[in-house]
DNA sequence: AAGCTGACTATGG
DNA sequence: GCCATAGCCAGCT
């Protein structure tokens, strides 16, 4: 389904400079629920659509950093995020609730 | 074509 | 609060 990933892209092109998203809210905020695990795979295969896809602003549900070796270097997607003012204590990010952007909040992608 | 995989999540012990 | 289990769905072998 490839309109499924472009809507996954598009999400995550939206997330706001220091903020993060869950996979799961990002399935959920498409109608598909259950497809949290397709929405990591497509960030498994961003590149292949679109290299500048901010994969490294999503995370699981508890705002740890599960996609990190997927990385390049595995240690990127700490850094940026850190670089975005993110803080992350032993590859989980540090307020992660005050971090999380809500897919279905827009307004606050003007930040970017 | 059938089965396996996974950057997930929710639930129960 | 940590571990095991079970749904979940598209892509890959």
């Amino acid at each position: 389904m490839n309109d499924f990933y472009l809507s996954v892209f598009e999400i995550v092109k939206r997330i706001p400079k220091g903020r993060v998203t869950s996979y799961g809210y990002i399935a959920k905020a498409l109608g598909s629920g259950g497809s949290s695990r397709v929405v990591g795979y497509a960030m498994n295969k961003s590149h292949t659509f679109d290299p500048s896809i901010p994969a490294h602003r999503v995370v699981n549900r508890n705002g740890l950093l599960t996609g990190k070796a997927h990385f390049n270097p595995p240690s990127i997607m700490q850094e940026l995020l850190e670089k975005e003012g993110i803080e992350i204590k032993e590859d989980q990010i540090v307020n992660f609730k005050e971090k999380f952007w809500d897919p279905m909040e827009l307004g606050d992608n003007l930040i970017d």
